[in-house]
RNA sequence: GCCGAAGUGGCGGAAUGGUAGACGCGGCAGUCUCAAAAACUGUUGGGAGGCAACUCUCGUGUCGGUUCGACUCCGACCUUCGGCACCA
């Protein structure tokens, strides 16, 4: 008899035995297939909570799953540490970032440590140190060089909680930073952006990807992109510079239904084209909409509001005079700020029709509907052209072409697609980010730093309080620099990079964690490269996800990759809640993984995370359960320890005992590979309690229970990787049991050679027999048919079918 | 409004066209104990009948449909969660 399980003892004893072994380090030079396996890294907050153990833990089991598979596999694991918490805490506490990150760091580093997970810590990569950020800073200057980094004035989304400009994906719905939740607002200011637009289509095929639909539909979406027209409206007056106005439309088959014409109220035409006795009422709008919210603007559900401007386009289809409106639902930042009004086929024209009593003029007529009278209501599908002079009558798939002809070849238009997707905005007035590497020269203008001169370091002592400008602004050792052109006296860029510019490449960096001379070596980059799994939530699906992939491709562009996806197959775990809600510091309900690590040990933690639901659906934290699989452990450390005394066997037992182990290892291990966890450990359970069953009979031989106790092991190793090693040891095996090969199991010994034979009438369950697997269709009716509990239902009623399902069920009909 | 996911015992969940509720928690009963805890064993969806082995019946958000047979497929709806949202 063993001593009791004691998880403490033995974790921190094999954590220390394969840490001092090195037997988790990944090398390049392996005869085994590869496998990447990547956790998204954690950001440095202070703390691991459970959220982050649910993250790692299953896919830790899955990598290890892996190894012991045969792959040579890389699981690395490191630190996204530039970022506002930790200014923001430095500016609440007065703490350094530097020291608040690194003190975090320490802390959380020993907290993944007690994971029991195979990271590689000597690859561990921390975003905010020089030797990191340098190559963030040297792919500045690369996109730079490539055309693909560009700076320029625009309204860009303001946060005023965190002082500093956001890119439009770090804006969440209902207008809130997503840092702070605050409500983001409009300033005009000059800024980096990175050209992800250029690679917009490219970033549409998913082809090539294993990745959950819905992230993929939240890509396509945010992407936007659609089909249509650019159509040149001309302008009446012909005192103004452009003779025209352009609109985006994706229904030029609708044209000749156009009644009016608006423009965004910030549309640079609009002082020129408004009348002069209507001066004051659009000056009035304009500066309401100014005063509104982006969220408020484009709320849906809103009452039109607009102002006609006095002046006229003409269409020239038709040669119409239109009228010109501004109105707050026209954005400046989408298509061309102009749009062609069509109330009979658009919604939100028709509303604005509606409200300022704007004629209506049906142009497109449902298939099979003739009558060319106006209709009651919006149609806004395809049908046939009407009131469309030389047009009417063509369906108008045909007419959408006809008119994109007659357009391009009178040079009033053409074909185009547009994109909802902008730039990328990678500056933010932030201290704890990697510095943008730029300088400016009052004579030669921007020039980038050359590549030998990074990194260039974030000076340890600027001031860093939050005034809406970057700190950095204020530190003159930093600013005042040489213009590498010219020599002459010169300011650095005092901006620093969005974080999500160091986790583009974090991947990369892994496998050469320690290259000097680039960002990476070329060769091990080609070994590891793409990630084959990669794991985290899906809350970066536009964020981080976007921006990785938008990267990747942006440097095989330039020909420093030749792989044009970073992660090959994606999956999302779900979320832990606790108490009924999802665990958040202000709710109070954050659960401290290092408590129950403490008391029952990570094996227990880990395995419990697995146990409380599928994966990508998340679960529900819960002390009793987790108490469960701790049980569960303690049974499998007693079975094993127990002396196994073999009684009678029996023939007919130990093919049964056969039966089972292999389809232990059958379910467990097709059950890895779907990450099924909790049915894995649900089986893992089974078998262990119908171990418990022979141990009692002591009906099977010895040796067939060994063996089975050996397969147990091996198929816990993954999940709970100390308990496992433990009683390698213990049960006479070599160190090491992660080193073993997975168990493979035999289709012969997994096949069955009796069934349970369901028996119904009507549908409905009336009998159960054991039957041979080999029976016939006959000899199963005519069995189905004699049996006591089946003729008492079937009794005074015809028998019109029976249907026979192999190995499954026959079904009597009888009316 | 649109898109996606989900809805099953007291609870977490299992079963993806063929035995609904695997596995675990909780409950109940028992063993051990002076007692309790822990551990172990048995039992546990609701209702009705039976001394009993057992039998019948209802039951997977709601309503309909397809099928010999539906948690599973189809249609409509309700609820919860996530995402998008005047995108021309």
């Amino acid at each position: 008899m063993l001593l009791n399980y004691n998880p403490q003892e033995i974790e921190k004893k094999w954590q220390a035995r394969w840490a001092a072994d090195h037997i988790y380090e990944a090398t390049e030079n392996s005869n085994r297939p590869k496998f990447y396996a990547l956790t998204m890294l954690p950001y440095t907050s202070g703390d691991l909570h459970i959220g982050h153990w649910y993250a790692m833990a299953p896919s830790d089991v899955y990598a290890r799953f892996k190894r012991m598979q045969g792959y040579n596999v890389l699981h690395p694991m490191g630190f996204d540490a530039f970022g506002l918490p930790a200014e923001n805490a430095a500016i609440k506490h007065g703490i350094h970032p530097h020291v608040w990150t690194m003190r975090n760091i320490e802390h959380m580093r020993d907290q993944l440590k007690r994971i029991g997970a195979i990271y590689d810590w000597n690859r561990e990569m921390i975003t905010c140190l020089p030797e990191y950020y340098r190559w963030t800073q040297w792919f500045f200057l690369k996109f730079y060089h490539a055309g693909l980094a560009y700076r320029a004035k625009a309204p860009v989304n303001w946060c005023p909680e965190c002082q500093t400009v956001l890119a439009n994906e770090q804006v969440l719905g209902e207008g809130c930073c997503e840092r702070c939740g605050s409500q983001v607002t409009k300033k005009d200011l000059e800024q980096w952006f990175f050209r992800i637009t250029r690679f917009a289509d490219e970033l549409l095929d998913f082809s090539h990807l294993d990745w959950p639909e819905r992230i993929k539909t939240m890509q396509r979406n945010w992407i936007g992109r659609s089909e249509g027209a650019e159509v040149s409206f001309k302008l009446e007056r012909e005192d103004i510079k452009p003779e025209g106005i352009k609109v985006f439309t994706t229904r030029p088959d609708t044209i000749f239904g156009v009644s009016f014409f608006l423009l965004a109220p910030e549309h640079p035409l609009v002082s020129q084209l408004v009348a002069p006795e209507r001066r004051d009422e659009v000056e009035r709008y304009v500066a309401w909409c100014r005063r509104q919210s982006e969220y408020e603007r484009t709320a849906v559900g809103k009452e039109k509001t607009g102002v006609f401007l006095g002046s006229y386009v003409i269409n020239r289809l038709n040669g119409e005079k239109i009228p010109i409106w501004i109105t707050d639902y026209v954005s400046l930042s989408y298509g061309t700020g102009a749009v062609m009004g069509v109330p009979a086929h658009d919604e939100r024209d028709f509303e604005f029709a509606k409200k300022f009593n704007l004629p209506v003029r049906t142009v497109i007529t449902p298939p099979g509907c003739s009558s060319k009278k106006p209709m009651e209501e919006v149609y806004s599908e395809t049908g046939i052209m009407v009131n469309s002079g030389e047009f009417d009558g063509l369906p108008s798939e045909q007419g959408y072409n006809a008119i994109c002809d007659l357009l391009e070849s009178r040079g009033w238009g053409k074909r185009t697609v547009t994109y909802r997707i902008r730039d990328w905005l990678v500056s933010r007035q932030r201290y704890w980010g990697a510095p943008i590497p730029m300088i400016y020269c009052n004579k030669c203008g921007i020039v980038p730093v050359a590549e030998e001169d990074l990194p260039i370091l974030l000076p340890s002592d600027a001031e860093f309080k939050p005034t809406g400008e970057s700190p950095l602004k204020y530190c003159q050792s930093f600013v005042n620099t040489t213009c590498p052109r010219c020599s002459g006296p010169a300011r650095r860029e005092v901006d620093t990079m969005d974080t999500f510019m160091c986790s583009n490449w974090y991947f990369l960096r892994y496998t050469s964690p320690k290259s000097d001379g680039a960002p990476f070596e070329t060769e091990k980059l080609k070994y590891w490269m793409p990630v084959d799994l990669y794991t985290g939530g899906a809350e970066h699906a536009v964020m981080h996800l976007l921006y990785s992939r938008f990267f990747i491709k942006a440097i095989k562009y330039m020909g420093l990759v030749d792989f044009d996806e970073p992660f090959t197959r994606l999956f999302n775990q779900g979320t832990i809640i606790y108490l009924g809600d999802k665990m958040s510091k202000s709710r109070g309900n954050v659960v401290a993984p290092d408590k129950y690590v403490s008391e029952l040990g990570a094996d227990a933690v880990r395995a419990y995370l697995m146990f409380v639901g599928p994966w990508e659906l998340g679960g529900e934290w819960s002390d009793s359960g987790f108490v469960g699989i701790s049980r569960w452990l303690n049974r499998v450390w007693n079975l094993v320890g127990m002396d196994y005394v073999s009684q009678v066997t029996e023939l007919a037992v130990e093919k049964e005992f056969l039966n089972v182990t292999h389809r232990t290892i059958k379910k467990v291990s097709e059950d890895l590979e779907r990450f099924h966890f909790n049915t894995m450990l649900a089986s893992l359970m089974e078998f262990t309690n119908y171990l418990s069953k022979i141990q009692e009979s002591g009906n099977v031989s010895v040796l067939l229970w060994q063996q089975a106790i050996t397969y147990l092991l091996l198929l816990l190793a993954p999940t709970a990787p100390h308990i496992a090693e433990e009683l390698w040891a213990k049960t006479g095996h070599t160190y090491s049991i992660h080193n073993r090969p997975w168990p493979e199991w035999d289709e012969e010994l997994v096949r069955e050679e009796k069934i349970t034979l369901v028996i119904e009438v009507n549908g409905k369950l009336r009998d159960k027999l054991l039957v041979p697997v080999s029976i016939s269709e006959i000899e199963a009716k005519e069995l189905a048919l004699g049996q006591e509990k089946v003729k008492a239902h079937i009794e005074g009623k015809k028998i019109s079918r029976v249907i026979y399902v192999p190995g499954r069920v026959v079904n009597i009909v009888a009316k």
